[in-house]
DNA sequence: CTTGACATACGATAGCCATCGTAGTATAGT
DNA sequence: ACTATACTACGATGGCTATCGTATGTCAAG
């Protein structure tokens, strides 16, 4: 039984990012795009994604000679994943703390705070 | 010239949460916090502390028989580093999807959202 | 002065992460 | 059919993490 997928490494959520972005890719196609961003050998990659496998971060369809990787999780599973673990990690579990540290990280528009605000709104439907 | 401490790791981090909220501490104080929650051995945060100063995450005062560690940074300056951090590598810069994240890994209280909200609000007199 | 309690220093280890090179195999183009 | 190309598999490596055991030093109480 596979049970939960571990929390992905750095590299590996670097190559996930890839696979949500691009749906289910070939070692190639996940390299070609690691590559456009920093020196990247194409069996590293490989390997990682091989890796991945065995961990059960992805799934491998074999029935083409070119392999082909998708994400075990979706984006948003993981994500919740991360942000949880950071968030009791780190930040005692607030939320608030989280954000503050997320908006003193790198300043947001005023846009983007009304569609933080409007997130609120409907979150505070639904809580107790 | 120490540059900036790099990120803490997990085990790192633990040990840091305790010296914020304990203030500086011997290692024996921070072993007895750590020991209560799981087992660990004395020298084993000894040494965790000691590769902690190397790195500069910690500074150490050794003008007591039993030396004294005090963060290098504050805890509001690490939280936002990792907040930071995950924030890119994970969110794509999304503040939203972090916060989406974080409430959905743990529902918020009808108390903690009016808080995000009112954190909302000071953030939106400073933004342009 | 001896000894027990407590401290630091240090070396060793096992495991994981990221990376790469090499070898072997299938495929497609000429 | 041959050969260049593209792919997978695998092993090895260096570096870092976390953990622990042992050695060594200090100090105070008896």
């Amino acid at each position: 039984m596979p049970g939960e997928p571990p929390k992905p490494t750095d590299a590996e959520l670097e190559i996930l990012t890839v696979l949500w972005s691009r749906g289910p890719s070939t070692v190639r196609g996940v390299h070609d795009v690691i590559a456009g961003r920093k020196p990247a050998q194409y069996t590293t990659v490989l390997k990682q994604l091989q890796v991945m496998a065995e961990k059960g971060l992805v799934r491998r369809d074999e029935t083409q000679r070119s392999h082909v990787y998708q994400p075990a999780r979706s984006r948003e599973w993981t994500q919740q994943q991360l942000a949880g673990d950071l968030l009791h990690r780190a930040f005692n579990g607030s939320a608030k703390g989280l954000l503050v540290g997320a908006l003193s990280a790198r300043r947001a528009s005023r846009k983007e705070l009304s569609e933080l605000r409007q997130l609120l709104d409907e979150y505070q439907k639904g809580a107790r």
